[in-house]
DNA sequence: TGAGGTACTTAGGATTCCAATG
DNA sequence: CATTGGAATCCTAAGTACCTCA
């Protein structure tokens, strides 16, 4: 893809016009075809054994088991809450008089290997079916998945409902293992332009719950489990690559490059609070010092209803300890259950305070008493419009990319090189934001492989430079490696040698990247973090194609930002 | 002031796709 | 041509932020 080198005005490139901020209203006119359901249950009759014995289920019966089915044999069937929870609906659900009356007695092997089979034989469907299929699939994406807003027409995001299910709550979630109903037609409220067309419920003799004409907000329709009480609403937005989406990141990063101008202001004013005398003041200036030390979140208060993890203001005496030289260490559990732990030195001041705030209270109580989300919310108000904690880490993060990117010189670097560097200052983004992922399955299979197979090139290379010291005769015959046959020019041998060299040194770079991103999830700060502009910036200057950083989906994401021009900075 | 509601962004894991490899 | 593994995309849970109301 080539990049564009100049601001280029296109009729439809919003991008292209003055940023007007958070407007009154986001929309005139707003056409869309609603939203899709999934495909009503079809029961297979393949039995529960209850004690040994075939229990007939109901149809509706049937789709539950069939759901613990899916989960036997992974993490989620052990799982102490989901496998409680479970049990209690599957039980209510079946009645007081049935047959079956616990989950333990209950086999679900002969389910799960018809679900083996039907995968199995969906798998091998014949190639033509298949492209129907997916044919079949974009076509009725093509008619539903898209909006008309103020006459552009922009893909939807999600225009199916969530299917029923189990409810897979992350972490210690109390609910987990909750039936997730199927949702009707009369779950759904539909917003939509006033003079438009209201969109046709594809489910015959059903009607939409409620259509309304609310232009201050960007979703098409929402719903909410109506059994599930503790669920959240759910709603249908256009997808990231629209204007809605597109123009909210581009202020969010135009915030974020604000409080660059602020934030010398705003340490010496947080570093002065730490050394207040009051309590208040104290707390607000250390866990801002948190906030934008570490980019730990804000830590809102959780209901008891939702799995306990914390943030910054969230923090119990439990999660924080001291070591010497003012090191201390923060081990507690954030957004999605991920732990967060790390050592770090703070100031004395700061060191001192986090004691005071710990001193006679239990584990269990707050770190910070005195203040919470909304209050250093405010106190962040004060320094400049807009400003919030959730800034801190956009900006920091953004920051960290264009420091890192600079320790670099990627004069006479191949591509391959040059994104490595890239993807090292992606890692200490990452890093900061504390973005993990799970170690793959069989990693270390995986690399012992790779490993194998550098071995194998490094045999062949050294066997080149042997055969064409040989072909200059000054050296022995050697035998190739199994299955490689020699060059038979001197010409022949130097290429080879050349090509080899770099396979060998792209297999290495591959490898210690494969070992260090091991743990560190790379894309949530590419998405949602890094200003765009950055990278956009950095490509053009350094003859990086875009697509070997941004793939499809985010290039289309951040259109905003491909005019960026190479001299860019954040 | 705090609880609850609303609307949006951010997040990791699951699933699907696709290209390299045998 | 089938397999496989990594990348891309999908899915939906879980956050933030701000508003309203008593």
């Amino acid at each position: 893809m080539e990049i564009p080198q100049k601001r280029k005005a296109e009729p439809n490139n919003w991008w292209e016009e003055d940023l007007a901020g958070p407007s009154s209203k986001y929309w005139t006119t707003l056409e869309h075809k609603g939203v899709t359901f999934p495909p009503p249950y079809q029961p297979h009759g393949v039995p529960v054994l209850y004690k040994n014995e075939p229990v007939v289920l109901s149809p509706q019966e049937e789709e539950v088991a069939t759901w613990w089915a899916s989960v036997v044999d992974t993490e989620w069937e052990t799982k102490e809450i989901f496998r409680k929870n479970f049990e209690k609906n599957f039980l209510d659900l079946l009645g007081k008089n049935h047959t079956i009356k616990d989950l333990d007695n209950c086999d679900f092997s002969q389910i799960k290997a018809h679900l083996e089979t039907q995968r199995e034989a969906r798998k091998n469907r014949p190639q033509e079916e298949k492209k129907a299929e997916r044919e079949l699939k974009q076509k009725n994406d093509e008619e539903m998945g898209y909006a008309i807003v103020d006459g552009v027409r922009e893909k939807v995001s999600n225009l199916m409902v969530e299917p029923p299910g189990l409810f897979r709550g992350r972490g210690q979630h109390p609910k987990a293992g909750y039936l997730k109903t199927r949702l009707k037609s009369e779950d759904i409220t539909i917003n939509i332009g006033k003079d438009n067309v209201v969109p046709k419920c594809s489910i015959p003799g059903h009607a939409w719950k409620n259509v309304v004409h609310n232009d201050m907000v960007t979703w098409l329709a929402y719903y909410k489990d109506p059994e599930l009480s503790f669920s959240n609403v759910k709603y249908v937005y256009l997808a990231a690559s629209s204007k809605f989406k597109g123009l909210s990141d581009k202020l969010k990063y135009e915030k974020s490059r604000k409080l660059k101008s602020y934030i010398d202001g705003i340490r010496t004013d947080y570093l002065n609070k730490i050394k207040s005398e009051s309590k208040i003041e104290k707390e607000l200036g250390t866990a801002l010092y948190l906030i934008d030390k570490l980019a730990l979140r804000v830590g809102n208060e959780k209901s008891e209803e939702e799995a306990d993890t914390v943030g910054c203001c969230s923090l119990r005496v439990e999660h924080i300890s001291f070591g010497s030289n003012n090191q201390v260490t923060l081990d507690f559990l954030g957004k999605d259950s991920m732990r967060y732990y790390n050592t770090v030195e703070v100031d004395p001041e700061v060191y001192e305070n986090l004691q005071l705030f710990v001193e006679g209270k239990n584990s269990s109580e707050d770190l910070f008493e005195s203040i919470n989300t909304s209050s250093l919310n405010d106190y962040l108000k004060s320094f400049m419009e807009g400003l919030s904690a959730k800034v801190f880490r956009t900006y920091n993060a953004s920051f960290t990319l264009e420091q890192q990117l600079q320790k670099y010189n990627f004069e006479d670097k191949t591509v391959e090189e040059k994104i490595q560097n890239y993807t090292d200052a992606n890692r200490e983004v990452a890093i900061l934001c504390n973005h993990q992922k799970s170690t793959p399955k069989n990693f270390e299979v995986q690399i012992e492989k790779m490993q194998d197979k550098l071995k194998s090139k490094l045999e062949y290379l050294n066997f080149l430079e042997k055969h064409l010291l040989h072909l200059q005769e000054k050296g022995e015959k050697v035998d190739p490696p199994e299955g490689q046959k020699p060059p038979a020019s001197q010409e022949a041998a130097r290429r080879a040698i050349t090509r080899t060299q770099t396979t060998v040194k792209n297999m290495e770079i591959k490898l210690k990247m494969k070992d260090e991103n091991k743990t560190v999830a790379l894309g949530t700060s590419k998405i949602n973090y890094m200003d765009p502009r950055i990278t956009v910036a950095w490509c053009k200057r350094n003859e990086v194609p875009i697509e070997k950083v941004f793939p499809k989906t985010l290039r289309a994401k951040f259109i905003w930002a491909m005019y960026a021009e190479p001299e860019w900075s954040f």
